[in-house]
DNA sequence: TATGAATGAGAGTTCATTCAT
DNA sequence: AATGAATGAACTCTCATTCAT
């Protein structure tokens, strides 16, 4: 269907523009454009800008646990998977599009107090659904609670975007090379690992 | 003089609303009238939006240092200090305003690459002076160069910054008791302390 | 198509506007409203109000090359062609509305010190251009040079300028009649006529 | 009195400035700098930015009568005083503020319909009285009328406004040399001389 | 479904004027 | 009389959204 495509090209044009601008500085009018389509073209696929912002949101967090299992699946062993989850994550961090739209997105919850809580759930929930389904059987299950699952993923999270916008801000400062050492090591307190 | 107390309730009022609304999304009438003033006496202060942002940040930089000082001078031991200095790191992650608006200052930053390079240089400099003058005699003097300062300045701030967000984002996922290992813990691996 | 039209209705109302209200005071607001369209439709169809008052200026520069060929060309006879030419200058002194927005304009490029330049130069391009293709044929070729047109077609304006305002200040001192015997005189000297 | 010292550098001031910016876009502000007073030093002498405006006018019809009777008084015989009395009204045309100041009057006039009777009134009469009292003795007593007079003073204004405005625009098709022979004819035309 | 002209609320900013000092 | 901080109305311009086509 056209409407498909044009869908589709309008929330990878949102992408862009949302990460390089944030959502208040961004114009519908860019993102249409970046998408080669008009602002009616938006207004006949989205309600409105908070509209494909928030849908933006649903898109990352399947993508991510697809990609996740994709990695994991063929992978044997609890370490080697352990590995390659680590430097699945630490690659996160140069995905920084990705990483700067989710700032966004929780400021943008933050700032929207009535919408916070709902935002909130729905985030952790997804987050913690990939931890469950996904990386499950890479931990001694007795030892992980449901809980402990939510907040070792918001942490990850947290030290991603943490590091991730400051090393956009002064590279000089953080470069990658360091991120490499000293993420990993991090990830590994937030997994109670010993490395 | 008049314009004394004006500038100060304006900054003050800026803090509040930059906070609370994020620089893009913050008007300036709110700003003024948050300080009991008009939009014309905001003008007749500052040349505009950006500059009193900006002005924000240096003012956050120096009152730290300050604090710091203020906070360390009087205790001996270098053990005992660098158990006020995680403690005062640690506190700093509930001064969720101060860490909202370096976020939004950074995103700034990200968002204005004419300026970018300025305003990180001058941000890292802030950042490690205060390693430096504050609290070089915490560390062993040969094991940690200007260098290092500087990006372990910045590693604190990216573990604040993350974990403010995201415990603001979903409190019920970090709540503050857990903050208080789990932060420490990563702190520590960034200062290369057992402990 | 509808900017099309749009367009037209937004120039007539700012000829209106701008004649009547000077540069400085017109509002946009005003202009939209004349034209029974919006501030929005003025934006998009123009990039400020400078830009509509300068495209204004070049309408009125072709509007004067094609009333004066069309008044022309069918009149056979140097001596007729005169009288013709002379009878249409004094009925401009009536459009007080054109000369008005002449005048502005020409204030408007003095306190313009960066644009002067290239407005003038294109202003007294298009009076050269209209003495040259238009009249050329009314004058003694040899006695005229192009130098000669340019500086005829600025004197024109100036005695026509100094004489709209000032019947348009005091028009009990400067009566229409007044004009109709005086203007046509000097005129001639600025031709070098004898009558 | 210091006041009276204020009052007078204000209005040189304000002479400078409106000349300058035009009466809109003149602030209160550039006048008190331009004057090296204050905003309150301003209005602690006029009343509002009209005031100062139309009070500047009287001051230079003042002026001018003062410096036409100095100059004049000395002269003996007629045909000398005409003589300087075009040449004084030539060198007019290169006080360019002061003529840009009367055109600005006289469109302020036009703008202000509800004061257009009462300013053109004071004007013409502040004109008329200068030709009656200065210049009737050089002029043949039985052919010029009130009448008369009251316009011709107009049309020598109207001349001087058009060339100066005109020359200062486009300085290159209207050059000095030119204006010093067009304008002496063209002001003999309105005194109804052979040169 | 898509266009893009048009709308109009609302933003940042300016500045004539007021007023406490 | 003079200062200059403060006011607030009014301005230019932007942009999310609507709507005729």
């Amino acid at each position: 269907m056209r409407s498909e495509r044009t869908r589709a090209a309008l929330l990878s044009a949102a992408e862009v523009v949302f990460a390089r601008d944030g959502f208040e500085a961004s114009r519908i009018e860019d993102i249409a454009a970046e998408a080669g389509r008009s602002r009616g073209a938006f207004y006949a696929n989205f309600e409105s800008k908070t509209e494909v912002f928030l849908a933006l949101r649903s898109l990352a967090a399947l993508r991510r646990a697809r990609e996740l299992r994709e990695l994991l699946e063929p992978i044997e062993g609890e370490e080697a998977r352990y590995e390659a989850l680590i430097q699945y994550t630490l690659e996160q961090i140069c995905d920084t599009r990705t990483l700067l739209l989710q700032i966004e997105f929780k400021l943008f919850a933050l700032r929207h107090p009535g919408m916070l809580k709902e935002l909130a759930a729905k985030h952790v929930e997804a987050v913690t659904e990939i931890n469950e389904r996904e990386l499950a059987y890479l931990f001694d299950q007795h030892r992980h609670t449901v809980d402990d699952k939510q907040w070792m993923g918001m942490a990850i999270e947290a030290v991603l975007e943490g590091f991730a916008l400051n090393a956009m801000f002064s590279p000089e400062s953080l470069s990658l090379e360091r991120l490499e050492t000293l993420v990993p090591e991090l990830l590994a307190r937030v997994f109670e690992r010993r490395r």
